[in-house]
RNA sequence: GCGGUCGUGGCGGAAUGGUAGACGCGCCAGCUUGAGGUGCUGGUGGGGGAAACCCCGUGGAAGUUCGAAUCUUCUCGACCGCACCA
């Protein structure tokens, strides 16, 4: 600190840079955020958990964003008198770590451990109230370990399986791909037809929970309804039936197809039936027929993804195989190969009704097909009804079908399935969309799947004695596929069953289940089991998990299902690992673009307002004019990016996340700007001098309040109303009101003129309180101002409480209505009665107008808000 | 394609059936400061009017209601997810 002696004008100045080291330090000296493994009981306990990073070398804005909203929920929490466990860890393994590799000759583990030191330290200076000592990485042995004894768990109770699946192949590269890496049918490398290639894979049977999974969303009270109805939709329950078809003529072994349908209703309306490229029908007619063989080839070349498949054109082959209907004696239909038709849901066949089903329709118009109508619309005449451009899909009476003529459409399908039933042909089913988990990764940079293969025992499981089987740090990354698969040593090991010479299964998971259970490691991170009991049963379930919507469906239903298979095999209690949710939105940016096409960082434009007002942008050097882009999600491509580091820098943390937080409500995408952060840093320096400045007026803490009038009362009434709206407001994650509030406070704290200075070290307390779950360090240096000496920081100080004699107005201003359009506003007093509020509403010279003297038929009152007059 | 979400001033948003635009950014005017990201005061949705005040206005269209940004239906646009990115 300066002289204030010599140099008044700059201890006016809050010197964010020499204050945020230091409060960091205190409170880590003081260890204020530290719990134990297990919390002591003395006060509820609180978990608090956003989803940790990916250790990709720098945090971007996304990170600040996310740990921010969490930090402000510890702190908050914490101050509410809960124990919180607010811990942080890294999602180290993955795909990006192996690419370095690839690309600059880094080993995955260094490139990793590295990124991690600098993502810490960048951390570290946002101020988060963390328990760093719980700190892990999943690319830690202690930790993947662990993972491979639950592998081996859920192997024993049953919940793993080892299947056929199809993976998407680079035939140049000889490896396998994961979507991002096919661009437009292509490996992003070799630039290779990417093809589907089937590899057999280990699976966790996520579908035995699918029942349970769907039922339980409704007992997650906090979870965005969107996530909730995202992921019911995803498990995809639907009652139908599977129907059998007959071959008549068929290839040896294939009498029969089965099919799954929702609508065994419209049975009447067939006109096709359509197998999957990879059914063993299309399989038969590729066998047959070159031309087949052709299409099923095209097929393949379509790759995996559900969105790639559903959106190609839909095409399809007439295998020349013809089905019986189960209903009409005699009558068949051709068999056709279709892209559309997935085989991995339902039996990877459909019957066509192009009538009463868009993309039926839309093949059946392509191919010639026929289009009968067997559901007509409520209203319409059977005689002269005929389908238009469209087929129809709603409800109606079922005609030209038979013995289902006559009925609805709810009505046929029980009828439908009993008839199935009857004949043998079929049957009443529930299916789900949701597929088995599929872990298994051919890659280097993940947990290795704790497996042997021997040639005499077939899968055998490493023994929890052998466990951890680690990565190999020796690895060759110059030639493509799994470095694992080509080491010379690793994979050769004895058959712990017959002692014969065997190999390690190469494959690695998913990293999906790294992220699956490291909310429960969290509660004992450095125990020798996965987890402690004693500790996941005190602090599970997560109280309030935070992370971005991206992850709605996959990692939060995977983590839902792991949680349930810990319980199975004696991990854990509970079944739910999260009981609150809160999904935040994207940071974004303008983008910029250069005259000759380049995309330009921000700190390499300048701006200007033109004429009419309009922002014109050009280049810092050169003077050469730049295109403002649209606003969109950060990335570095686009090169819209912020440095989260440059910011609190220049700024400070406070400043970031003050900002951040002001900007709009935290489920929407948020757009940074440069003039924000300005803004956000001009209100912590006003703060500052609101405090400092009126400090040698404040008594000593704790002077009487007793008494208070006019500016003073209204002084304490703001403050006491922003207690209660500050506290409301993060209490609904409304963080973005509660910052507004507390704008409105330092308002009107400067301009509340002469009071008692106890009544305005009350309100200046009351703003560096309630700004510290925003701007912790601000208010731990005002605080340490406000009360020189006092043991306690802000940091863990109990909430303030709101005293409800301030909270009551005096008068009401109520809004005066007529017809529902305002024509005035009355002051009355708090008590007046309702007589007396529609005479004073009545009276008013405006109202009087409006109502032109025409009769009132009713009086609406809606005490505290309006009067409305019905005339 | 399927599923989900969001559209309010120049901009971010507030108000979730009851005074639309709180609060902030930007802009305008004035004062202050005077080595330049300073502070303070006032103004700021559109149109009309000297003013009182009136009309219009929450992507678009229709509806429910005394009253709709909010509820319903349709529609347009943007964004997120789609199972091997994390």
């Amino acid at each position: 600190m300066s002289d204030a002696s010599t140099t008044p004008s700059s201890d006016t100045r809050y010197e964010f840079a020499a204050a945020e080291p230091r409060w960091q330090e205190e409170w880590n000296r003081r260890q204020c955020f530290a719990v134990p493994d297990v919390p002591d009981g003395s006060r509820p306990k609180y978990y608090v958990l956003e989803m940790f990073p990916y250790p990709s070398g720098k945090i971007h804005m996304g990170h600040v964003r996310n740990y921010t909203l969490g930090d402000v929920v510890a702190r908050y929490k914490r101050a509410r008198g809960h124990q919180v466990m607010h811990p942080m860890g890294w999602d180290a393994f993955g795909l990006p770590a192996e690419n370095a590799a690839r690309e600059r000759g880094i080993h995955p583990g260094k490139w990793t451990y590295d990124n991690i030191a600098n993502m810490r330290a960048e951390l570290k200076r946002m101020g988060l109230s963390l328990d760093w000592s719980r700190e892990f990485a999943t690319c830690d042995v202690e930790y993947y370990g662990k993972q491979q004894a639950l592998f081996l768990d859920f192997w024993k109770a049953g919940l793993v399986e080892r299947k056929e699946s199809w993976v998407n192949w680079d035939p140049v590269d000889g490896t396998v791909l994961a979507n991002e890496q096919v661009i437009d049918g292509r490996g992003w490398r070799s630039g290779a037809l990417v093809e589907k290639k089937q590899l057999s894979q280990w699976f966790f049977s996520i579908t035995k929970y699918a029942p349970e999974l769907l039922e339980a969303l409704q007992t997650l009270e906090r979870w965005p309804d969107r996530v909730k109805t995202m992921q019911a939709n995803w498990i995809g329950r639907s009652e139908g039936a599977r129907v059998r078809f007959r071959l008549p003529e068929a290839p040896a072994g294939l009498g029969e197809v089965e099919v799954f349908t929702t609508r065994p209703d419209t049975l009447f309306g067939m006109s096709f039936l359509a197998v999957a490229a990879e059914h063993p029908l299309a399989a038969a007619a590729a066998a047959a027929n070159p031309a087949a063989a052709e299409f099923v080839a095209e097929c393949r070349r379509m790759g995996t993804s559900e969105a790639a498949i559903e959106q190609a054109e839909k095409r399809g082959y007439d295998t020349g195989f013809r089905v019986a209907h189960p209903f009409l004696e005699g009558v068949t239909f051709p068999v056709w190969i279709a892209n559309f038709v997935l085989m991995e849901y339902g039996t990877g066949a459909i019957f066509g009704c192009p009538g009463h089903d868009e993309r039926d329709f839309e093949f059946a118009r392509k191919y010639g097909l026929g289009i009968t109508p067997v559901v007509l619309p409520p209203g319409q005449d059977p005689a002269g009804f005929a389908l238009g451009d469209a087929p129809y899909t709603g409800d109606g009476t079922i005609i030209h079908s038979d013995f289902l003529d006559g009925l609805d459409v709810p009505t046929a399908k029980r009828r439908a399935i009993e008839a199935l039933e009857g004949q043998g042909q079929g049957t009443g089913v529930v299916n789900w969309r949701l597929r088995d988990w599929g872990v298994s990764r051919q890659r280097y940079w993940g947990c290795p799947i704790p497996v042997i293969h021997c040639e005499a025992c077939g899968v055998v499981p490493v023994p929890q004695s052998q466990l951890p089987v680690k990565l190999p740090d020796d690895v060759d990354f110059s030639k493509p596929g799994n470095p694992l698969d080509h080491h010379p040593s690793w994979k050769h090991v004895d058959c712990p069953q017959c002692g014969k010479a065997a190999r390690r299964e190469t494959d690695t998971f998913d990293t999906f289940v790294d992220s699956s259970w490291y909310f429960a490691r969290f509660c004992s991170p450095r125990a020798e089991q996965p987890v402690v009991r004693g500790a996941v049963d005190a602090w599970l379930p997560v109280d309030q998990y935070i992370g971005g919507i991206e992850h709605a469906i996959l990692h939060l239903l995977y983590s839902r299902f792991f949680t349930r298979a810990m319980r199975e095999t004696g991990h854990l209690a509970v079944a739910e690992p999260f009981a609150g949710l809160f999904t935040q939105g994207m940071v974004t940016h303008e983008s910029y673009k250069s005259a000759d096409g380049r995309w330009l960082y921000p700190e390499e434009v300048e701006f200007n307002l033109d004429a009419a007002g309009g922002r014109t942008a050009r280049l810092k050097d050169g003077n050469t004019p730049v295109t403002i882009g649209r606003v969109e999600a950060m990335s570095k491509s686009k090169r819209n990016t912020v440095d989260p580091g440059a910011i609190i820098g220049r700024y400070g943390a406070d400043t970031a996340r003050w900002f951040i937080l002001s900007d709009n409500p935290p489920e929407r995408d948020m757009e940074w700007t440069e003039s924000g952060v300005a803004g956000a840093y001009r209100f912590t320096q006003r703060v500052y001098r609101l405090v400092t400045g009126a400090l040698p007026g404040l008594p000593p803490a704790g002077s009487s309040l007793e008494g208070a009038e006019g500016a003073a009362r209204k002084l304490r009434q703001a403050t006491h109303r922003t207690i209660a709206a500050v506290t409301e407001a993060l209490e609904s994650f409304a963080f973005n009101v509660a910052v507004a509030r507390i704008h409105e406070f330092a308002n009107a704290i400067g301009d509340a003129g002469e009071v008692p200075g106890a009544v305005r070290r009350e309100a200046l307390e009351a703003l560096v309180r309630l700004s510290a779950p925003m701007m912790p360090h601000l208010a731990e240096e005002l605080w340490s101002q406000l009360r020189p000496g006092e043991a306690e920081m802000v940091a863990t100080l109990p909430w303030l409480e709101a005293d409800p004699a301030l909270l009551k107005a005096e008068t009401l201003t109520l809004a005066v209505q007529v017809l529902g359009k305002l024509r005035g506003t009355i002051e009355v007093p708090a008590a007046a009665d309702e007589a007396m509020i529609f005479s004073l509403a009545e009276a008013d010279e405006n109202v009087q107008r409006s109502i032109a003297g025409r009769p009132i038929r009713k009086r609406i009152h809606v005490p505290g808000r309006v009067v409305n007059f019905v005339v």
